[in-house]
RNA sequence: GGAGAAAUGGCAGAGUGGUCGAAUGCACUGGUCUUGAAAACCAGCGAGGGUCACACCUCCGGGGGUUCGAAUCCCUCUUUCUCCGCCA
């Protein structure tokens, strides 16, 4: 969430900004915002004179206890009654408009960075970059959940008996090579100076407040009602919530992690077209990058971040795009994301697989993430996450570009982790 | 799951009703000394709100209560440790 000094002191910016994002009201809400802070603030300037009135006296009345004067003492007592009541009065008042500040703020996306398109939809999104053959497939060649049941390597019928739908089960040369990928994965993000986490697979609400999945997105995440917990609709939550409540220091920076986990998401309300096989699961994996930075490096970093995913996704060897989101399509809590695309061949669509992004201060705000900075003041930090990368879409257009006559070739960098060349 | 003990600043650890936002040690920062470092010595050193800056307010695991006044007393929740039970 947006923090209120920077509101306060940047009100048209974050009106443009909001415009950006095609949120109808902006100005009205950023007033409401802005009068209530500034209601807060008498607020507790009122109840902060009474207290301290009330302080001064029971001072006054120890004092008078000690040099045994007691009579006067009691008369004191007398005073702080009126205090008490005035007191416990404001204090409700501003429990009440804190609770209605922070709902509105709640309400509030990030403010875009100015990279990013005005626009309504994907549509809008503008490709930033193209790599990669895509190659001519041999007649006969399939989609991946043909494909799936043809070498019986993943098998989504079953999954379905165990779970539900979007649940797959994942089989012997299929399974070795989502575990491939994983562990290939994970390699390459060590080698790039990212420290490999095991987190938590469900998180609480606070975690989940942290870093923006609540409350906008409650409805997307599984929930478990006895304990109060939710699984993970991404490694984000947990390994950048590992950040929350922390003061540190410049030197600190930059702090880099990576992590594999499940991933597990309703999905409720999308259903429909473009959901076959891999496209779209309830349960999948994922490896994800974390950094944490210095306000000053956080674009330069997410630059970097962009360059790893490219380099990954050229060993590869998988024609990929990289989207800069436009307002419209960008994330609640993002400033700046970028997409990357794989293009699945055999259904003739470009399937997202990574987004990377900029948060700002958003989350941290949030997070009470912070740093000492050169005055010793204290200062947010910035965010910033990626996936490197989510499994089943590599994996859908992996079998999709890799399939020949002859069976689907694995690439080179994944056979010493697979063991074999070729799935037949 | 049952019984007991505990939770204080970055860490360790005092503090059992008033002058305590909190002794002391370590760590950290600045300075003196030194060719440099170490040691020694001096000074500073929790967080949030608020203010031009002060003042002032809040915070001793979370929440609630008693009291003129709570780190200190009471209730409750959470977590940690020890013992018992169960168990991958």
């Amino acid at each position: 969430m947006l923090s209120l000094p920077y509101i306060r002191e940047n009100r048209d910016l974050v009106i443009k900004g909001l415009g950006i994002r095609n949120i109808k009201d902006a100005e009205s809400l950023i007033e409401a915002v802005i009068d209530a802070d500034q209601q807060r603030r008498s607020t507790q300037a009122e109840l902060d004179a009474i207290l301290a009135e009330s302080n001064k006296i029971s001072k006054e009345i120890g004092k008078l206890f000690q040099s045994g004067e007691v009579q006067k003492a009691n008369l004191a007592k007398q005073k702080t009654g009126q205090l008490k009541d005035k007191s416990k009065e404001l204090s409700e008042q501003l429990g009440n408009l804190e609770t209605e500040l922070n709902e509105m703020l709640y309400q509030i996306p990030n403010i875009p960075n100015d990279l990013v398109p005005k626009g309504n939809s994907e549509e809008d999104n503008e490709v930033v970059f193209e790599e990669g053959n895509i190659p001519e497939l041999h007649p006969g060649s399939m989609p991946h959940w043909e494909l799936c049941k043809k070498y019986d390597i993943i098998d989504f019928e079953l999954g379905n008996k165990i779970t539900g739908a979007g649940f797959p089960v994942y089989k012997g040369k299929g399974a070795k090579l989502q575990r491939a990928l994983i562990t290939y994965f994970l390699d390459r993000n060590s080698e790039a100076g990212y420290t490999e986490v095991q987190p938590p697979l469900l998180i609480n609400e606070a975690s989940g407040l942290g870093t923006g999945q609540l409350p906008d997105k409650e409805g997307q995440m599984y929930h478990v009602g006895i304990d109060n917990l939710y699984l993970i609709p991404t490694a984000e939550v947990p390994v950048t919530n590992l950040y929350r409540d922390v003061l540190l220091k410049e030197s600190d920076f930059p702090i880099l992690n990576t992590a594999y986990t499940p991933c597990f998401r309703r999905e409720a309300g999308s259903y429909g077209a473009h959901v076959r096989g891999l496209n779209r699961l309830h349960q999948f994996d994922k490896v994800e990058i974390v950094r944490i930075e210095h306000p000053d490096n956080s674009y330069q970093a997410l630059d970097k971040m962009v360059e790893h995913v490219k380099g990954i996704l050229q060993e590869l060897k998988l024609p990929y795009r990289i989207l800069r989101l436009c307002g419209g399509d960008l994330g609640f809590t993002s400033a700046l994301t970028y997409d990357f695309e794989v293009f699945s061949t055999a259904q003739n669509r470009w399937l997202e697989i990574s987004s990377v992004s900029n948060f700002e201060t958003f989350q941290a705000n949030r997070l009470k993430l912070r740093f000492k900075n050169k005055d010793g003041k204290s200062q947010l930090a910035h965010t910033l996450n990626g996936s490197s990368l989510a499994l089943p879409r590599v994996l859908a257009g992996l079998l999709e570009n890799c399939q020949t006559e002859s069976g689907i070739v694995i690439p080179e960098v994944l056979r010493k982790y697979t063991g074999f060349d070729v799935i037949d």
